[in-house]
DNA sequence: CTTAAATGTGTAAACGGTTACATATCGGTT
DNA sequence: AACCGATATGTAACCGTTTACACATTTAAG
C-alpha cells in the first residue's frame, strides 16, 4: 500500500505538504504542487479514506436503511438515493431491516460506528427512539415525521383519489384492503379513502391485512371474495396486493374492470405489464429517493433549508383495471 | 463520542485491558472482565471501527457492485449477499455500475480506499483488468471467469433447457432473442439454446439485441413479429425482454400458448405473476448471492476452497406460455 | 529601506483503537 | 526455598491521515 508519507519522500516535500495539495488547502507553491501531483500519479498513490474519516471524525459514507430491498417499491428508492449521494462523492453502507427493531438498531450501531455522514432510513416500525440520541443526521424517507426531517408522497391524498376515481367509475359496493397497522404510509392511504368513503352514500367494508408479501396478499385475495362476494371495487393498500386481488379474481372468472374495479398503490415497475395492466396511485419513489438524498446532503453541509418536510405529489395512473370514466357525467 | 480511554479511566484499568476484554484476547482477571464490562454498559461504549479499521488494515466492509438494483433479478442476488454476510458481522457498501467501466473502477477505488476486506462484483464488462492489480479477494456473481472465484447459473445448459422444451412441445419456427454481446450470461444461454436448435430439424432465426431494458425490449419485440410474422416460439435472453413479446404478441392477437410459445430466463418474480404467466428458465438468484457471500467469507478467513467456481443449477419453470408437453411422445 | 502581511513549508500532535514488549504476581514442582 | 511457566496488566508505538504551530522567505506598503 502506497501512503503519503511515500509521496513525500518521493516528491522530496513534507506529509504536510502533501496532504495540502491533495485538499487544496493552505499555501503551495505551483512548483512543488506539480511535482507532488506527478508523484501521485506514478505511484498510483489514492488516499486512505479510514485515516482520512479517523482524523476528522467523519466519513464520506451514509447508512441506507430499507425494510426490504427484495420489495419492488424500494430498488427505485435506492436508484434514487444512490445516483443523488453519487454526485456529492458518498458512498452508501446499505442495510435490509425487514421491519425488525433489532437489526435496525443493529445496523444504526454500525453505520454509527463506521463513521456515517448521515443516514437515510425507509423503516417503519415505533422504535423510533432508536434515532433518539443519534449524533448525526437522519431523514426519514417514505416515512412522515414532524420531529425529524423526511420526505415522503402525500399518502392521505392518495387515499382520497383513488377512492374517489372508483366511486367516479362507478364502483358500488368496494372493498378497502387496509394495510398493516405499523406502517404508517399504508394507514395514510387508508385514512383517505375513508374520509371520502365516509363522505359518500357508497356501501364499503374494511379488511385488514398485516403484511405486503405476495404469499400472504393471495390468502387475503381469496378471504376476501370469500367474505364479500359481490365488491365490484378494492382499493389495496399497494400494488403487490392489488396483484393477488388481480389474480384471485382472474382465477374467479371476474371480468375486470367491467363487474371489478381494483386500483393499487405505489406504482411498482411491474404495475404495467400485468394483464389487464394496473389501474394505480403512483408515488415517484426515483424522485423520492432523490430528494431525500439532497436533504440529507444540504444538512450535513449545514445549510439552510426551508422544509424539514418535504412531500412529493401522488397521481392516479388510469390503465386498465378501471372502466373508462363517463365524461357525459 | 466515549471512546476506549473514557472505559479505561471508569474502571481503571489501562486501554489495553480494555482492548483485551472486548476481544476476548489475551489473559484478563474476571474480575477486571467484570468492571470492564460494567464500565462499558455504563457509558454505552462501542468501538469505533474506523479506527481498528486503520490499525489492523482490515474493515468489516465488503463492497457489493451490482450493475443496476432496479433490474429485477439483482435485489434477489443482492438479498442473498446481505443476509449471508449479515451472519459474519459484514456489512455491505453498495454500488450500482450501470455496466460502466468508469464508474465501476470510481467504485472499486472507494471500496478500496474504505478498507473492505472483500468485493463481490456482478458487473459484465471486459474492464477486468479493473481487478488485476486488487490485493483483497474478489468473487464475481452471475459472470463466469476461470481465473477468478465465480459464482453463477449453468447459462448454457439452461439455453439448452429451453430450446428442448419449447421444440418438445411443438414450436416450428423459432426465433432466439441474443441478449447484449458484452453480457457473458446472455452469451452463454444463446449458445445453449444455438447448439440444441441447430442440431435439430426445426427452423430458427436469431435477432441480436443490446439492452435489458424494458423500453428497448418493445421496440425489438415490435421488430421481430414485423420481421418474422410466422414465428411460433421465441426464446427470450430473459424475463424483461421475454414479457415484451408477450405484451407484443397479445396486442396483436396471437392466442397464447397455441399459436406462439415463449420462454424466457432468470425466473424475475413478477414472471409468474403476468398473464399468462411466464414460463421460463429459473436461476436460483438468492442462493448464488449467498454462495458468492460464503465463497468470500470463506477465502477471507484463508479457509482451503475445493472449487474457485460455483455453478448452479438451472431449471425449467413450466407455466403458461408453454404448451403441456404431449406425453403420446 | 524597514516592516508587516502574505506565502510556503516542515515538525509533531492528534484521531481511537490494537498489540509488542516489559514487568509483576501467582501457583505448582522439584 | 528456588524456579519456572502461566496469568495479569501497563506503556508506548503504530496504523495513515490532517492540521496547529513554528519558522522562513517573499511581497507589498509606507
Amino acid at each position: 500500500m502506497v501512503t503519503i508519507r511515500d509521496v513525500a519522500k518521493k516528491s522530496g516535500v513534507s506529509v504536510a505538504t502533501v496532504s495540502r495539495v491533495l485538499n487544496a488547502n493552505g499555501y503551495v507553491h505551483e512548483d512543488t504542487r506539480k511535482k507532488v501531483m506527478a508523484a501521485v500519479a506514478e505511484l498510483k498513490y489514492s488516499p486512505n479514506e479510514v485515516a482520512r474519516s479517523l482524523y476528522k471524525k467523519k466519513s464520506k459514507l451514509v447508512g441506507l436503511l430499507l425494510p426490504d430491498i427484495t420489495n419492488p417499491f424500494f430498488p427505485q428508492l435506492a436508484r434514487g438515493v444512490e445516483d443523488e449521494m453519487q454526485k456529492g462523492g458518498y458512498r452508501i453502507l446499505f442495510g435490509n431491516s425487514d421491519e425488525n427493531a433489532e437489526k435496525e438498531l443493529d445496523y444504526l450501531n454500525t453505520f454509527i460506528q463506521n463513521n456515517v455522514v448521515g443516514i437515510i432510513s425507509a423503516t417503519n416500525n415505533k422504535a423510533k427512539n432508536n434515532y433518539k440520541n443519534l449524533s448525526i443526521p437522519v431523514v426519514f424517507l417514505d416515512r412522515t415525521s414532524s420531529d425529524y426531517p423526511s420526505v415522503y408522497a402525500d399518502g392521505k391524498e392518495g387515499g382520497r383519489i383513488a377512492a374517489q376515481e372508483i366511486v367516479e367509475r362507478g364502483s358500488k359496493r368496494i372493498t378497502i384492503l387496509k394495510g398493516p397497522a405499523h406502517i404508517q404510509p399504508a394507514q395514510d392511504r387508508f385514512q383517505g379513502a375513508l374520509e371520502v368513503l365516509s363522505q359518500s352514500n357508497i356501501d364499503f367494508h374494511v379488511m385488514s391485512t398485516t403484511s405486503f408479501a405476495f404469499e400472504d396478499a393471495e390468502k387475503w385475495a381469496k378471504e376476501l371474495f370469500a367474505t364479500y362476494p359481490d365488491t365490484d371495487g378494492v382499493l389495496a393498500s399497494n400494488d403487490i396486493v392489488a396483484t393477488a386481488v388481480l389474480h384471485e379474481a382472474l382465477r374467479l372468472g371476474k371480468s375486470i374492470p367491467k363487474e371489478l374495479q381494483i386500483i393499487g398503490f405505489d406504482d411498482v415497475p411491474q404495475s404495467s405489464l400485468l394483464f389487464p395492466s394496473l389501474s394505480t396511485i403512483r408515488q415517484p419513489a426515483y424522485e423520492m429517493g432523490k430528494e431525500a438524498a439532497q436533504l440529507l446532503v444540504k444538512i450535513i453541509n449545514q445549510e439552510k433549508i426551508q422544509q424539514q418536510q418535504v412531500q412529493l405529489p401522488v397521481t392516479f395512473i388510469d390503465r386498465n383495471t378501471t372502466r373508462k370514466v363517463d365524461t357525459n357525467g
